[in-house]
DNA sequence: CGCTTGGTACACCTTACCTCA
DNA sequence: GCTGAGGTAAGGTGTACCAAG
C-alpha cells in the first residue's frame, strides 16, 4: 500500500523532475530511442534480441568481472527487502514479476544499501566496458536526463544496476558542464586579451593625436565621443573649418572629393577603422563589440 | 487553504579506485 | 616497481519539487 503510493506518485513526481532538467526533451518511454538495431550493433555487442526488444545477455556481458547478481552491493540490496518476491534482479523478471516493481524495488534498494556493504569497507571500482559507455553516450545524446523507466529500460539493456546508469548520468552532466565552463571560459580569456590589446591600442593613438595637435585644433578638444567619420574616405578628417561649417563634430567630402593631405588614411588598426564600423559611423563612448561569442556547440 | 512530511531527482563536491606515462 | 596525474564510478549533502495527510 505505502509502496503503491509511492510508486505511482513519485514516477509522475519523478518525470516532472526529469523534464525539469530539460524542459525541451521530449521524453518518449519505451521503446527507448537510443536503443539501435542488433545489425547496427558493434561486433560483440552483448545484447539479444528477445521478443523484438533487446534483452542483456548475461552471460555473454561480464561487467568487470563481478557477474550481475554477486555484486556484494547487489547482494545487499536485495537482503534489504526481506518481504519482496525478488531474489535476484533481474534474474526473476522472466518469473511473472512485473518489471516495474521489480525495477523500482530493486532502484530503491540499490541506492540506499550500499552503506551496509560488507566489502571490508573498501570501495568497489567497476569500470564500465566500451560498449556499455558507448550505448550510454549514444543514449546521452538523444536526452542527457532519463525518467525512470526509461532508466530502467537502460540498464536492462546494459545489465547494470539502475542506480549505475543513473551516476553515469549525472556524471556525464557534470562533465558536460565542466567541459562547456572550460570553453566558456577560454571564449572570456580571449575576449579580455582582444579589448585589453585594443585598449592598448587606442590609447596610443590618442597619444598619438595628440601630439598632433596644431595651433587651430578645434575637433582635437572636442570629446571623443563627439568625433565623426566622413562615410566616403572613412577616416577622421580633422578640418576646423568644416566642423565649423557644418555645425557638429562630422567632417564629410563629397563622392568625389579627394581626402586633403592633412587627412592621410591612417593604419586599418586605428580608431578610424574601427569608427568605419558600418554600426559605429559615430562614436558613442563605447568600444566597439567586435566579438561574436560562439556557440555552445562550437 | 496553508503547513508538514516523506519521497524523489538533481547539482555539486568529494572520495576512492584505476590506468597510464 | 614506484609515483604522480588524470579519468571516472560512486558516496554524501543540500535543494527543489510534488503528493498526501
Amino acid at each position: 500500500m505505502e509502496e503503491d503510493r509511492g510508486k505511482q506518485g513519485s514516477l509522475e513526481g519523478k518525470e516532472i523532475e526529469a523534464m525539469r532538467g530539460n524542459p525541451i526533451v521530449q521524453l518518449n518511454l519505451l521503446p527507448l530511442a537510443p536503443v539501435q538495431s542488433q545489425e547496427s550493433l558493434p561486433i560483440g555487442f552483448p545484447w539479444t534480441a528477445v521478443n523484438g526488444n533487446l534483452e542483456a545477455s548475461t552471460k555473454l556481458l561480464d561487467v568487470n568481472q563481478t557477474p550481475f547478481g554477486e555484486d556484494a552491493e547487489e547482494g545487499a540490496a536485495i537482503s534489504l527487502s526481506p518481504n519482496s518476491s525478488i531474489s535476484s534482479f533481474p534474474m526473476e523478471l522472466a518469473g511473472g514479476m512485473d518489471f516495474a516493481t521489480a525495477a523500482v524495488e530493486a532502484e530503491r534498494a540499490s541506492s540506499k544499501g550500499s552503506d551496509d556493504e560488507d566489502n571490508g569497507g573498501a570501495r568497489k571500482k567497476l569500470r564500465l566496458s566500451k560498449e556499455q559507455s558507448a550505448f550510454l553516450e549514444e543514449s546521452f545524446k538523444e536526452q542527457n536526463t532519463l525518467n525512470p523507466k526509461q532508466k530502467l529500460a537502460l540498464a536492462k539493456q546494459l545489465n547494470l544496476r539502475p542506480r549505475q546508469v543513473e551516476v553515469w548520468f549525472q556524471n556525464r552532466r557534470a562533465r558536460t558542464k565542466l567541459k562547456q565552463t572550460e570553453v566558456d571560459c577560454e571564449y572570456l580569456k580571449r575576449c579580455c586579451d582582444t579589448l585589453r590589446e585594443e585598449n592598448r591600442r587606442l590609447r596610443k593613438e590618442l597619444t598619438e593625436l595628440r601630439a598632433l595637435k596644431t595651433p587651430q585644433p578645434f575637433y582635437m578638444q572636442l570629446p571623443a565621443t563627439t568625433l565623426s567619420m566622413c562615410p566616403s574616405c572613412e577616416r577622421v578628417a580633422p578640418n576646423p573649418t568644416s566642423v565649423a561649417a557644418t555645425g557638429s563634430a562630422g567632417i564629410f567630402h563629397s563622392r568625389n572629393e579627394k581626402p586633403s593631405a592633412a587627412t592621410e588614411k591612417p593604419p586599418a588598426t586605428s580608431i578610424s577603422s574601427l569608427i568605419s564600423n558600418p554600426h559605429l559611423h559615430r562614436v558613442s563612448g563605447s568600444l566597439p563589440t567586435s566579438a561574436h561569442k560562439p556557440s555552445a556547440a562550437s
